[in-house]
DNA sequence: AAGCCAATCAACCGCATGCAG
DNA sequence: GCTGCATGCGGTTGATTGGCT
């Protein structure tokens, strides 16, 4: 719709946040809160935008942010959920306690996507669970460059969607999904649903075991 | 020591969505 | 139903850092 003003043209500051406009903003959420970013800055003395305030606290100062290297218990939670949900990175960061979207975000783009495609040369030498899992969604989504329109997982939204999985969609990305999807052929579309419950069934089950 | 290059990550941009009037 | 505002989200950029020659 009508897109907020940039900051430049308020006049506003953009780039790096200094100590001082942390400490700020810190201060500030931390007596008012953040209902209303939009007016927040203005309020807080700060020459920023809301927006630009609102990612800082939500990608840097928010008090529970974990901090540091991922684990392997959410290395491994993350490439499934991204199995499920697709680059829903908000969806998927909000299954990983303390991790931001943007964070998840840099990882899988640093980290997990290069060490995925290495995956797909090593077939038939993994040797437990979540090796095996990998090595099946690579084998069976990304090898073939067709089948990466195909069964994309972006057009699947989340467990709720998995769960009514065959029934129709509501919203125009699903929309997509279905003209996509009405090219197939209904064998493949099968496979996928099946496969996506499994995998949806794999990772619901894998809470305490991975 | 200097220069180059690749990796990393904070921050920005633009679009989508939800909601109130 | 339409319009405009506020916020959320994902993609992308660009500054910084670290490793290599």
């Amino acid at each position: 719709m009508v897109r907020a003003p940039c900051c430049e043209k308020m006049g506003l500051k953009k780039g790096p946040w200094t100590q001082e406009e942390d400490q700020i903003l810190i201060s500030f959420i931390q007596k008012y809160g953040h209902e209303n970013w939009r007016a927040l800055p203005k309020q807080a003395g700060l020459l920023r935008c809301g927006k630009s305030c609102r990612l800082r606290w939500i990608n840097y100062l928010r008090p529970d942010i974990k901090r540091g290297n991922f684990s392997e218990e959410e290395e491994e939670t993350i490439i499934k959920l991204h199995q499920l949900l697709g680059n829903r990175w908000s969806a998927i960061a909000s299954r990983l306690p303390g991790r931001t979207d943007n964070e998840i975000k840099n990882f899988w783009h640093t980290h997990l996507k290069k060490r995925l495609k290495q995956h797909n040369d090593l077939p038939s030498t993994t040797t437990n669970v979540s090796q095996k899992m990998e090595h099946h969604i690579y084998s069976n989504y990304y090898q073939d460059s067709q089948n990466i329109v195909d069964y994309h997982p972006n057009y699947c939204h989340d467990e709720e969607d998995l769960q009514e999985n065959n029934s129709s969609s509501h919203d125009t990305q699903s929309n997509n999904k279905e003209n996509v999807q009405s090219t197939n052929a209904h064998g493949d579309m099968n496979r996928f649903n099946n496969d996506m419950v499994f995998w949806y069934n794999v990772f619901m089950n894998s809470g305490n075991n991975v």
